[in-house]
DNA sequence: TGCCAGGCCCTCTTTAGGGCCTT
């Protein structure tokens, strides 16, 4: 039996070498926050060196340089610790997909495992949200008016911005659709539900 | 050789194509 706390759940990003780890890409950074209760109770950032020099347009589009990433820790010393860090919770991310690609991608690199399972910011945010202007998660933290400090793309911050996503989303649903405490399965099948029948599924919560 | 992500989701759809989203 799992020790999975229901109301834990950590949001994880991951700032990479470019877009699949298939063809070759590494991460350089991962940020997350521990979430329980709906409250920040933990926080982890690292800067990776994945062993070669990162390119120009990702220097630019994170702001992580590649003089900052030689004296980091490599991806295998970084990753054994966060392995640690995320032990058996669920996870979060926008567009998990991504981001666990390149989890998986890592961890198998060390042998490591985790037995947590992904929930996706962004598909939930496209059922609830299907009027907003786009479902980028700086185009989301605007049209919801939630509150940063105007930092993108950097691992930390955006798992920070995720979190809040993340929150606003359990707080407009118990709102508009009077559920309870939305747990982490319902917002998984939410995820998996045609945008078209969100309403009728919410209703049946 | 020449190509090069992958998954979701909509539509002029399902015998397919293209936009969105992540770096």
């Amino acid at each position: 039996m799992s020790t999975r706390a229901a109301n834990s759940v950590i949001v994880l990003d991951f700032e990479t070498t470019g877009l699949s780890p298939n063809q070759g890409d590494r991460a350089i950074e991962i940020g997350a926050v521990k979430l329980h209760d709906g409250v920040v109770i933990d926080t982890f950032q690292e800067l990776m060196n994945p062993g070669f020099r990162v390119s120009g347009f990702i220097e630019g589009y994170t702001g992580i340089s590649n003089s900052m990433l030689a004296n980091a820790a490599s991806c295998e010393t970084v990753m054994d610790s966060f392995a640690d860090f995320i032990r058996d919770s669920n996870l979060v991310a926008h567009n998990a997909s991504f981001d666990k690609r390149f989890l998986d991608a890592e961890l198998d690199a060390i042998s490591r495992t985790y037995d947590g399972e992904f929930a996706c910011s962004m598909l939930i945010a496209r059922r609830l949200y299907q009027e907003a202007p786009n479902h980028k998660l700086g185009g989301l933290v605007e049209y919801k008016q939630i509150e940063n400090d105007g930092v993108f793309h950097r691992a930390l911050a955006d798992s920070e911005m995720t979190a809040k996503l993340w929150l606003t989303m359990l707080d407009d649903m118990q709102l508009a659709h009077h559920i309870s405490l939305p747990s982490f399965k319902l917002m998984q099948d939410l995820s998996k539900t045609t945008k078209s029948q969100v309403k009728s599924f919410l209703s049946k919560t």
